[in-house]
DNA sequence: CGGTTGTTTGAACTTGCTCAAACAGAGTGG
DNA sequence: CCACTCTGTTTGAGCAAGTTCAAACAACCG
């Protein structure tokens, strides 16, 4: 049904273990992290940035370049639940594994932070967590919609418009990622997601450019139709 | 591609508020509601208990029957994205509004708790919070996994075993559900899961009875095996 | 008993998948 | 600089899984 990529460590039930908030200081609005610096790491296009199990002891967020999380059936069929933009947290989680796996889709550069570096000043810890969390529930629960529900051409518009939304680039969406990682995260192949893109090409919606690799979005308005 | 059950309101972007935690008193383990009684609700059949854009004022806890809820596309079609038993917490979202709707999928009961009570003492309930954002997050992530890579046999599969574990009623699950709320939940039609779970009858793995709402797991390895 | 609702079953069809091959760009090494 | 390889993308043809449409069936209920 999808690309096999690598044939991985099976999911495990992960016990729950929530951080307890434990002071009254507010935090600020929401996807700001308390302490913003942290400690900058590099990775290379397709490294492992954390694998699914691995401790939870860093969470990250994005500097430069897109991240893929995704889990992994047995035979090796991925599931991209997620690509993080610059701006983007992404590995805080409350448990004390990660759920998901993370690697850099090309080059990367993100922040690290330790997570039991925050556990002092908890409740801004902990709002950021919730933010996180929300955010991550409300993109999970938009895109089982998507999985569920949409066809070829409304899962590619969907995913098009939601791009060009995030990076706001005015009309012309560079994708960071290939096709098939594209066709993990729609439930498609490749093929499927070629051939669509050359459909909208055709019916002048979008157009290709850049090896194919970048997308320039002349209606934005029918693609919004055709991605209802 | 999917059963249109009616037309709502489209999707509108939620501004995020967080509730801030304020207090030091640890909250127990995690499903347990720091107000246990809240106040009982009964909902009929298919009635609404709440709808996607409907102020967060209330959140839910099942104690008799089960609880659907999803999202609609503007044509109708449905993405159930989970079904919550007895015990399961519902409509905890830390925005002003609900992303989803609510349904009762037989007769329900449930305690309504406010959340604004909840408001005071509030590292409890902020903990409460993030389990139950955890406990859907991680639904969600496992659902897209089905939902992106699974076919028919193994959507159902996966389906019936998770249904059972939760139900934990030996080798015997009553289907609260009809067939189209499962199609919508599998991103399948109610003819696909009729005949899959008749293909599953014919191989011997499951059973049928009481008017097809009825399931009894006569070979649990052998569905674990086709759940892939 | 007749009507309604939910489920099953069949047959034809369609979408998206599989398999295969061609193509294009980027490196690499002679 | 060209030939060669490697990777990623496109394209085509055939196929299969799942959908659509239609009809029959079963249970329930007034």
């Amino acid at each position: 049904m999808q690309t096999a990529i690598a044939t991985r460590s099976p999911v495990r039930a992960v016990p729950y273990t929530i951080p307890m908030s434990r002071d009254g200081v507010l935090a600020r609005p929401s996807v700001a992290l308390s302490n913003p610096s942290g400690v900058r790491r590099s990775f290379a296009r397709n490294e492992e940035i954390f694998a699914e199990g691995d401790d939870t002891e860093y969470f990250y967020k994005v500097v430069t370049g897109t991240v893929r999380t995704y889990k992994l059936l047995n035979d090796g069929r991925r599931q991209i639940d997620a690509f993080h933009l610059p701006g983007d947290v992404f590995g805080l989680e409350p448990e004390e594994q990660h759920r998901n796996s993370a690697e850099a889709v090309g080059e990367v550069t993100v922040t690290a932070h330790k997570r039991s570096a925050m556990a002092a000043n908890d409740a801004a810890f902990s709002n950021q967590l919730l933010a996180a969390m929300t955010r991550r529930l409300e993109c999970a629960q938009n895109h089982m919609l998507v999985l569920g529900c949409k066809n070829a051409q409304e899962k590619i518009a969907s995913f098009l418009l939601g791009l060009a939304e995030r990076l706001s680039t005015a009309d012309r969406v560079d994708l960071p990622m290939m096709r098939s990682d594209i066709a993990d995260h729609l439930g498609l192949t490749i093929e499927t997601v070629s051939r669509t893109l050359a459909e909208l090409v055709r019916e002048g919606v979008i157009g290709l450019a850049a090896g194919h690799r970048a997308v320039t979005l002349n209606d934005r308005a029918a693609l919004r139709q055709l991605s209802a």
